[in-house]
DNA sequence: ACCATATATGCACATAAGCGCATATATGCA
DNA sequence: TGCATATATGCGCTTATGTGCATATATGGT
């Protein structure tokens, strides 16, 4: 396995804060929430979450129009303290980002994402 | 504290691997112990130290001519989660490292590097 | 003071990485 | 089949990063 590889794709502060959300939230998240949760455009979390599911961190599972995405369930015990470094992590570094994830969790419906891409456009109408 | 540069700083090959090596040493080592137990450049192992010791990895004490390295004492529990998944790997993964550490340290003289850097003018003679 | 040696640093270069934009793919619905 | 929407990807650009070389600094011995 390439550890570095692992490390590398946690050390950019937008992936380190997808993982920090996927942990605190304890439940799949979709791409728009997590751009939501990130203030970021969709196709830059989509690129991230491609690093973070070729490491190996993160599922990914499809789900109609929307993709779910989750931590991946670890057995390597590397691997495992890594997340758990994460974990460890104070939530005051990542506030903003939990304040967001909370508010947008409350869109959902039968505790599914239902909303998708919020565009600007759309945003005004609610 | 900037955890995602903590991270970067072990996203490297060779700052992994110097890292290991000190965490599998034990003990203070100086750079031309390092250089040789890596089979890097001098001014490369110079370089990457430089890193870990910004990140507040490892720590550095000047003894004579020699300056020795070893890992900081951290109290972060973050720092503490990674250097465990560090000490997890696996030692067939830097096992070329071990070996030429373990060669390397027997030239030691009541405990202390008294060798320096090996050219390769000065290997010859032994 | 001078020299040898241990370590550090500045510079130039090549490569990698993240971003924004445009566009492509995938799915569901009419 | 055609359209809207959710997500992914390719491209160009800018910036960051690692390396090698040359050189600088620091220390001890003569």
């Amino acid at each position: 396995m390439h550890y570095e590889k692992i490390l590398k794709s946690l050390s950019d502060r937008t992936r380190l804060r997808i993982l920090y959300v996927l942990l605190k939230a304890k439940k799949e998240l979709c791409i728009c929430e997590i751009m939501d949760t990130l203030a970021l455009e969709h196709y830059n979390v989509s690129k991230h979450m491609k690093e973070l599911k070729v490491t190996g961190l993160v599922k990914e599972q499809r789900s109609g129009k929307f993709v779910f995405y989750a931590l991946a369930d670890n057995k390597d015990s590397f691997v495992r303290n890594i997340v758990e470094a994460v974990a460890a992590i104070p939530e005051t570094e990542f506030n903003e980002d939990t304040k967001r994830l909370n508010k947008r969790l409350t869109l959902r419906q039968n505790g599914k994402c239902v909303v998708g891409i919020l565009k600007k456009s759309r945003k005004q109408k609610g």
